[in-house]
RNA sequence: GCGCACGUAGCUCAGUUGGAUAGAGCACGAGCCUUCUAAGCUUGGGGUCGGGGGUUCGAAUCCUCCCGUGCGCGCCA
């Protein structure tokens, strides 16, 4: 609908030669505004006016003026330029049609040029289970991971284990004293309920005083903690195409091989003893004690992802922020070109009980699993929760008042609708035998609901495309909104049906299924 | 101190490339079930969009300064 008002535009100037360059700027938006009565609008006329040197008005009325022969389009000038489109009430009536005859409600969606994508997620070391820090994240992975596959995208989702280096020596530091020595205490090693529980599983296959240095521990060890991380990601229906272990780049030599590029790439620095990278400033790749960081194994990470994929897409913490330009400078003098590389920076979501927050850190064994959060407030409310915000908002979420609206989630409000309109069509016998009149829904409710059908395409495209999730969750609560409010004015199985109606709730639940699907929240047939 | 974000109703958050009179949920007040599920509907109060300055016909949105909050500034991972 928008796009045809403006090709209309495009096409009503294409002849003036002095407009003709600007054709890029002609746009045409939604009208939100509840006092103004239009469908659509454009602002092109104000736009022209200050290149052309012109009367905005008068820029309008000429273009309104050949636009006016087309059918079922009312167009006005309003102040100071604006102009406004009225569309006929049976063109835009006609998207319940479109919307029911569709088998793919996406394929706006889809793109002509698909990609192999990485998309790596979560990666949390491999030293505890997963708590609520590791929430937004894995929701939001998955769910790019998902718009991505619903693109077209050839999409592998990975998480990438850190199973070398210092975290994991303490892990199994702390595993030895543990069996060792019930009273130890250090805030350097990891305190957890959980390794306890490991503990005793190691003291039982491998005695008490073993070697903490072999392969076989290490790799007992890394199995119970995988085990453990998988049990939420399993209950939020999260799989992984890939597990990236971090100790299959020494494996390959891979490690190395980057660090010799970078030594011929004249970028390397010694100084006291460590190589140091000239990346957006001087960054240490070997230590001098000779070990790797983990800058140098993650470049080595990283340009294995570049090799193997067209689109590398990272969702990080936005504590890491600051890391980013040490990757994309690293990569670039590694001769990749880092617009390949996408990286989300999720901020934090603080969690609070009883007023107070709570600290999240797997060391020192204080926080709450992402497996009680899950049990506690179950997944749909999980899922939109974290997707009904905006990732670059930093958010805060109580426990208590998320526990507590459990049963009064804006989720169900959504699903209520969708399990509403369910319980109708159940008791109609179908619609086959009746036409569609696209001139009969005339109420205020169905007005609303109908220009809400009608900008479906385009929340998918701002959503699904730019890969913005919660721009779709808020959608589905304003269409689920208009319906309840459409249900409370109406009734649907009165006498003699009005068939017209039917076929407007189905096209509703349609679209609210094909959301909740999108957001990976159910859409129950009864609540 | 430097860097990256954020600041919208009492609380939690939307606000689509700058558009016309600022939005929702929760909380609070008042109504609505003899009727397709009241997990619902209707209605009221509640805002200097952190503050100042600037750009523009037009700013919550862009620029700048200030204030506040979060995060980051390791030979940690």
């Amino acid at each position: 609908m928008k796009d045809s008002l403006k090709k209309l535009i495009i096409e009503s100037l294409k002849d003036d030669l002095e407009v003709s360059e600007l054709l890029d700027l002609v746009e045409v938006q939604q009208s939100t505004t509840k006092h103004i009565k239009a469908d659509y609008f454009s602002n092109i006329a104000m736009k022209l006016a200050k290149k052309l040197n012109k009367d905005p008005i008068d820029i309008a009325d000429k273009i309104v003026a050949k636009l006016q022969s087309s059918e079922g389009l009312i167009c006005e000038v309003a102040q100071p330029g604006y102009i406004n489109f009225l569309i006929e009430e049976s063109q835009k009536n006609h998207i319940i049609i479109d919307i029911l005859d569709s088998e793919d409600l996406l394929t706006i969606c889809k793109t002509k040029k698909p990609k192999k994508i990485n998309v790596e997620f979560i990666s949390a070391n491999p030293t505890g289970p997963l708590h609520v820090g590791h929430g937004r994240g894995a929701i939001y992975g998955n769910i790019i991971a998902k718009f991505l596959q619903i693109q077209g995208h050839n999409v592998v989702k990975e998480y990438y284990v850190n199973d070398f280096g210092n975290q994991i020596k303490k892990l199994l530091e702390s595993i030895f004293l543990c069996i060792n020595d019930n009273q130890y205490k250090s805030d350097d090693l990891y305190q957890g309920d959980y390794i306890k529980t490991i503990a005793t599983d190691v003291e039982k296959k491998f005695g008490k005083n073993f070697n903490k240095d072999t392969k076989k521990i290490k790799k007992y060890v890394l199995e119970k903690i995988m085990r453990l991380i998988q049990i939420p990601l399993k209950g939020l229906n999260i799989v992984f195409d890939n597990w990236f272990y971090e100790t299959s780049l020494f494996e390959n030599n891979l490690v190395i091989n980057i660090i010799n590029k970078l030594n011929e790439s004249n970028q390397t620095v010694e100084s006291e003893g460590a190589i140091m990278l000239k990346a957006d400033e001087p960054r240490v790749l070997i230590k001098s004690n000779g070990e790797y960081t983990y800058f140098a194994t993650d470049l080595a990470y990283h340009v294995q992802k570049m090799k193997n994929f067209d689109t590398v897409i990272n969702i990080w913490g936005a504590d890491h922020h600051g890391y980013t330009p040490r990757i994309k400078a690293g990569l670039k003098i590694l001769g990749y070109d880092v617009k390949n590389l996408d990286i989300h920076l999720i901020q934090f979501a603080n969690l609070y009980r009883r007023g107070k927050k709570i600290s999240m850190s797997t060391r020192k064994g204080d926080f709450v699993e992402l497996e009680t959060l899950r049990k506690e407030i179950g997944n749909d409310a999980m899922n939109f929760f974290y997707l009904t915000k905006n990732k670059d908002q930093h958010l805060d979420f109580d426990l208590d008042v998320a526990v507590k609206e459990n049963k009064n989630n804006p989720v169900y409000y959504i699903q209520y609708a969708h399990a509403r309109i369910e319980k109708i069509l159940n008791k109609i016998d179908g619609l086959n035998n009746y036409k569609f009149n696209p001139n009969a829904l005339n109420h205020q409710n169905e007005k609303d609901i109908i220009s809400q059908l009608n900008n479906f395409n385009e929340i998918c495209k701002n959503s699904i495309i730019k890969l913005q999730p919660h721009i779709m969750a808020n959608y589905l609560h304003k269409l689920a909104q208009d319906f309840h409010s459409y249900y409370a004015n109406v009734k649907f199985l009165t006498e003699k049906i009005d068939y017209n109606k039917i076929y407007l709730v189905k096209a509703v639940q349609k679209v609210l299924k094909c959301g909740l699907d999108l957001l990976n929240i159910k859409a129950p047939k009864e609540m």
